[in-house]
DNA sequence: TTATGAACAGACTGTTCATCG
DNA sequence: CGATGAACAGTCTGTTCATAA
């Protein structure tokens, strides 16, 4: 494990909550991030999403489905949904981020604390 | 920039904040770091201590000074001073590296509420 | 343009190795 | 062992390129 969290476990979180939410496809997840984080001066790479995507897949937590929009010109989507154990093994895994993200809030504030 | 606070700006922060307690040498920072974050699970390597060092003097927010320990065997040791100018190079640097942290506890916040 | 994916290059960093007194 | 430094290898990630409807 890394000094800070990643980015990829940041984003795989947000995928998994995501796709709790129903919110289906990579590119309209990038869209609601990006927008999501806007004030805040962050922009999650096109890349890592879709890499938090494949990642989550691999860790046997979602599948692939292939869908196509009826809006306008039947553009192909991935959806991703829970496989029969991936709800539990989602869960195991935001414990786990749970922790991490607690333990850098521990250290960012203990950083603030002995130097400011 | 990174997506969160990187390790080194993270050390190079608390060696200007070490330096200015006048504590002085490598090891002996590295050592009390140790300690320090002990309770929170986090041991800052030894390279990075060094390599953090460096880049202070690289900088021009440090230059070295070679002693010589009394108490055992005249153990060589490299003490570190602020330039001239270090302690106002260092000053904007420690706003910088604070906006960060600002930054990056904002996306943890944000992560915990949005997630759990 | 929307949507997905992969390749590439560079930064960051943990471990290990080297040196010296 | 105390002290400093560098090398190496692997991961992470931002940018770019490719492809398709």
């Amino acid at each position: 494990m890394g000094f800070m969290i990643a980015q990829r476990a940041f984003i795989k979180l947000y995928m998994i909550t995501l796709v709790e939410k129903h919110r289906g496809y990579g590119y309209q997840m990038l869209e609601e991030l990006k927008q999501d984080f806007k004030a805040l001066g962050y922009e999650p790479p096109q890349s890592e999403i879709y890499r938090s995507l494949h990642d989550l897949v691999e860790d046997g937590i979602l599948y692939r489905t292939r869908h196509r929009k009826l809006d306008v010109d039947y553009q192909e989507v991935i959806m991703y949904h829970f496989t029969d154990d991936g709800m539990e093994k989602a869960r195991l895994y935001k414990k786990l981020v749970k922790e991490d993200l607690d333990r850098c809030q521990a250290l960012l504030h203990k950083a603030v604390k002995d130097n400011f």
